[in-house]
DNA sequence: TATATTAGTTAGAGTTCTCTAACTGTCATA
DNA sequence: TATGACAGTTAGAGAACTCTAACTAATATA
């Protein structure tokens, strides 16, 4: 099944407001993702019913395994792309900005070739 | 404004199609995206609105001048992003695939890195 | 304790597409 | 001339989101 680009950006951005202040609120997101709180609330809803994410006692949300798998690879997918454009120019603002369009799109063969090249050069 | 990814994807199609048969009907749009009808027609109309594409006497679609500089750009980082792919080793087909979801999302400076990156490494 | 703030949900509408089903109109040919 | 094929449109529904408005519920504070 096809993740849609909106799940992973969730799931991403659940990701790093987790590292960041060690807890998610739905609140956080919806800041985090500059949407409103019903966005996040429908988003939530069908994340969890497909297994990505669960709330503990005090409704915090949580990524599950499946969630945290995404969210990883995701990221991966960010940081690499992010610095293959600044490697090549690009300013990091609008690198991390097409970063974040592009990281949904490519197959897993691109990207591993993008990445292989990136860690080619990575000393030079 | 914003081009949706769709609006490009129906105009590269156009000159596609014009390049290889020299006109282009709906039918043709349909077979070549894989869409049904329908959705070719509620395409051609948004566009014909936004005046992208005009039909002529016969009802074949015409790319307006400003289609046709859409249709030329995104059929440039078309070529440009699937010869990059494969110059990092990807197969054609991946890499083809990869270059139709990818070119829409790319900012005007980060598509110009990766020509400018291409071009100097044409020779190699 | 009354009031305000904050977090989260529900309801309902809108956007931008997609589809199927059913239709019109044109043309060729048997 | 009737039949069938093909091109294109319209109508209507559905998917996957987005939003605003209005609500509940819990907590903090004056």
């Amino acid at each position: 099944m096809e993740l849609r680009e909106s799940t992973e950006d969730y799931l991403e951005a659940i990701l790093n407001i987790k590292s960041e202040q060690g807890y998610v609120r739905s609140v956080d997101v919806a800041t985090h993702m500059n949407v409103t709180k019903p966005s996040v609330s429908y988003a939530t809803k069908k994340l969890k019913q497909n297994g990505y994410i669960s709330t503990d006692a005090n409704g915090m949300i949580l990524l599950t395994d499946k969630g945290q798998k995404v969210a990883n690879d995701i990221w991966t997918r960010h940081k690499t792309l992010s610095s293959f454009f600044i490697s090549l120019g690009v300013k990091e603002k609008q690198a991390l900005k097409d970063a974040c369009k592009v990281e949904h799109d490519l197959s897993e063969e691109t990207f591993n070739a993008i990445k292989k090249f990136v860690e080619k050069n990575k000393d030079k």
